[in-house]
DNA sequence: TGTCCATGATCAA
DNA sequence: TGATCCTGGACAT
């Protein structure tokens, strides 16, 4: 259940394990199987994630197997020789000293690169790349209507921001969930993209989502520490009716645009900006 | 053993 | 907006 650090974490996984050297490729669920053997022999060339999605090459194979986990999926590696397989393996990468295993995928397929291009093109910004440019983010932002928090969650908006960096930043920067995009000014998009920029870039180097100024970690506040489900320290997601660190207050969760949403009343109170007229 | 839920996204209506 | 897909973990029965 990834966001996208954890795609990029897998990219340079992929490069240190096979990159370089020929690979065997196989399916035993079933669902790649044709498109795995066409693999197999082939030395792994690239391994390169954009936002959520995650872009494999092979030398003189001319298309791109592409992943993208969705909610479930999964991607673990092994040393040494792999195990017998079990049957929810999607696709099963072996090496010469390891092995890795795709469970789960919501998409894994051999793409061309008129296919590629496609997925890319739906992409914003991508906080973890060098190449991103905030402003197109900023352009959609802008003159949006909906809440900043949906709008963060959109693809084309921030690439692989999903919803607890979407909770966590909003919640850093004070700013209330339900804010129309449009009400945003400048400067505080900027300052959302550059504390994403931070924070990915933290949870790509640690392999956790921690959010959490040191002066507000429980141990700090004289709380006990708190065992969190997915692993990493944060002021809001699934915090629901639990005391904001800062001020005490329950945090709040409701449904936005099908996803739980989560935040505190009091340190992100409701704007009373207004647009110009 | 069964049901619900999840760091996601697409599709139909 | 709701149903659906994928897998596995948490929890209830």
């Amino acid at each position: 259940m990834p966001e996208g650090h954890v795609l990029h974490r897998l990219a340079h996984s992929v490069m240190d394990e096979f990159g370089g050297r020929p690979v065997t490729s196989s399916s035993p669920q079933g669902r790649f199987s044709s498109e795995a053997a066409e693999i197999t022999g082939h030395v792994l060339s690239d391994a390169e994630a954009y936002g959520k999605h995650l872009f494999i090459t092979f030398h003189s194979v001319p298309r791109h197997v592409h992943v993208h986990l969705g909610m479930a999926g999964r991607m673990e590696f092994g040393a040494g020789d792999p195990p017998p397989p079990r049957d929810t393996i999607r696709w099963r990468m072996v090496g010469d000293h390891g092995y890795t295993d795709l469970r789960g995928p919501a998409a894994c397929e051999l793409l061309d690169e008129p296919g590629m291009t496609k997925i890319l093109a739906k992409l914003g910004p991508d906080p973890l790349r060098d190449d991103a440019d905030p402003d197109i983010g900023w352009a959609k932002v802008h003159r949006a209507a909906k809440p900043i928090a949906a709008l963060l969650m959109d693809q084309a908006v921030t690439a692989g921001v999903g919803n607890i960096f979407r909770a966590e930043v909003l919640y850093r920067h004070h700013i209330d969930p339900h804010m129309p995009g449009k009400l945003l000014t400048r400067e505080e998009w900027d300052a959302i993209w550059d504390d994403l920029v931070e924070l990915m870039h933290k949870a790509l180097s640690v392999g956790r989502i921690d959010t959490v100024y040191p002066e507000h970690m429980p141990e700090a506040m004289g709380r006990p520490p708190r065992v969190d489900p997915h692993g990493g320290e944060v002021y809001v997601y699934r915090r629901a009716d639990q005391q904001c660190y800062v001020c005490g207050s329950d945090v709040l969760t409701e449904v936005l645009e099908g996803r739980n949403l989560f935040w505190c009343p009091t340190c992100q109170p409701k704007t009373q900006r207004r647009l110009a007229p």
